[in-house]
RNA sequence: GGGUAGGUGCCCGAGGGGUUAAAGGGGGCGGUCUGUAAAAUCGCUGCGUAAGCUACGUUGGUUCAAAUCCAACCCUACCCA
């Protein structure tokens, strides 16, 4: 392109910036362009400034956030500088990425709050303390109407409709509130407050981080603007959509429990397995395609893949002991479809034969009687591994006896006469 | 301000006066099976013991009978001014 004489990249920054994009898309330029930064970051000792913006529009972070936020240790264990943005400011509007409808917005006090546990749970993945974390209300939040035209004066109204989900929208004639077209600004402005020389995202954050670029230029920089490495987006437990705050079904959240977070590792189909190690950055690539031949050739169990992911990953995000109660709880509960040890009880004594139905409305074993009912016909209480099978059993027990009820796969409860 | 097309159950989406608690799909739940809370497969999926009661944007109306017809209103999109 330009009549500047080839550099020579020393092996271990092209080493490292192939390792710091695997599973992802660098923009622009590529991996070169990155060895590049990498190998000047260190001729002048200055650490790169490596940026990622969370909004908390949820109080939890699951397993699809802690994808960039490994990447972003991953830069920090290279020695440079992260600077990780709570988007208290732009959470309030809400990112209309891959968006079909406005989102709802958020009090002031939500989103304080939020920020506050996204806190805590990024500490369980990147160094806070050599991190730089900033809230971008700091300077968003006070900016004066003048700053802001000017800011919105860099960008065309035509450039930011044609931003995929926007456009998909006007297409279908569906609704696009106007704040919503001020979130790409917001955040790539950003990256000019911050003076990013990296930053990191989803892969649908390719439109708001390209705008950072953008920005940094019209503002004046004159360095190089930010590169931007966008990370594909981690499917869910369901192994189709992706993991998103929207679907709070289909997310390991870090705040679950470690034997919740167990069994959501072992509900994910089996396909996803070598997806998840990819980009959460588990295992080499080597490793990652003779792990593939294996469970073809039938070599290896994909449970047993699967029982190590998740023993490693509750681990990491709770402790070793945890993840071994966790294994435990699972093997017990699902493979040998035993009961479990501690399970709540209930004290029944004195309460004249009481109705199973009933029962099982009041301990919220079943949403309705209907449901209930329905239950029951299909198969679906025990008593002592017992089908139950009248849907208008009445327990009559003797005082003293135990018995433990069994409703669906997962809900048990030990009744006390 | 005027016009047009829409608003259906958790979601998508059929239905255009009674046989419609509302087709079909998705999701969810349950059973079976299994090497797993994978896959596959079958079933269930408004509330109520029941009579019945709620439910198709809202409110009224027409009818023996309305998600379906009428009126007004609210919301959304598009077109025109």
């Amino acid at each position: 392109m330009n009549a500047v004489p080839p550099i020579e990249i020393a092996d271990i920054f092209l080493e490292q910036a192939h390792s710091l994009c695997r599973g992802g898309e660098l923009l622009p330029g590529g991996v070169m362009e990155l060895a590049k930064k990498l190998q000047s970051a260190a001729d002048s000792s200055t650490p790169l400034k490596v940026k990622l913006g969370l909004d908390p529009t949820r109080p939890d972070l699951h397993l699809g956030h802690t994808v960039v936020l490994r990447k972003l240790r991953a830069f920090q264990d290279l020695g440079h500088q992260a600077i990780l943005i709570i988007g208290d400011a732009t959470a309030m509007i809400g990112d209309p990425s891959g968006r079909s409808a406005t989102r709802p917005p958020l009090t002031d006090a939500e989103v304080q709050l939020n920020a506050q546990t996204y806190l805590d749970q990024a500490g369980k993945i990147i160094d806070v303390r050599k991190a730089q974390i900033v809230r971008n209300s700091e300077w968003l939040s006070g900016m004066k109407l003048e700053d802001f035209l000017k800011l919105a004066a860099k960008v065309t109204a035509a450039q930011i409709l044609a931003r995929e989900d926007f456009d998909t929208r006007l297409k279908e004639n569906r609704p696009i509130s106007l704040h919503e077209l001020f979130y790409p600004l917001m955040q790539g402005y950003d990256s000019v407050v911050v003076d990013a020389d990296i930053e990191l995202g989803g892969s649908d954050q390719r439109f708001n981080n390209l705008m950072g670029r953008e920005l940094q230029v019209s503002y004046g920089r004159t360095r190089p603007p930010q590169m931007v490495l966008l990370m594909p987006l981690l499917e869910g437990t369901d192994g189709k959509v992706k993991m998103s705050k929207s679907y709070p079904e289909n997310c390991i959240n870090l705040t679950d429990s470690a034997e919740e977070m167990y069994g959501k590792l072992m509900s994910i189909p089996d396909a996803m397995i070598t997806r998840y190690e990819l980009l959460l950055n588990l295992l080499s690539p080597e490793q990652l395609v003779e792990q593939e031949q294996q469970m073809q050739q039938g070599v290896v169990n994909p449970r047993d893949l699967k029982m190590h992911l998740a023993k490693f990953l509750v681990s990491q995000y709770h402790n070793p002991e945890d993840a071994e109660r966790g294994e435990q709880a699972f093997i017990t509960k699902f493979q040998k479809r035993e009961i479990p040890e501690d399970i709540p009880e209930l004290n029944l004594a004195g309460v004249e034969s009481p109705g199973l139905v009933n029962l099982m409305i009041e301990q919220q074993l079943a949403p309705s009687r209907n449901e209930a009912r329905r239950l029951i016909q299909g198969g679906g209480v025990k008593l002592d591994g017992q089908k139950v099978s009248d849907v208008e059993l009445l327990l009559n027990y003797t005082a003293g006896i135990s018995v433990v009820l069994q409703v669906g796969k997962r809900k048990f409860l030990r009744l006390n006469f």
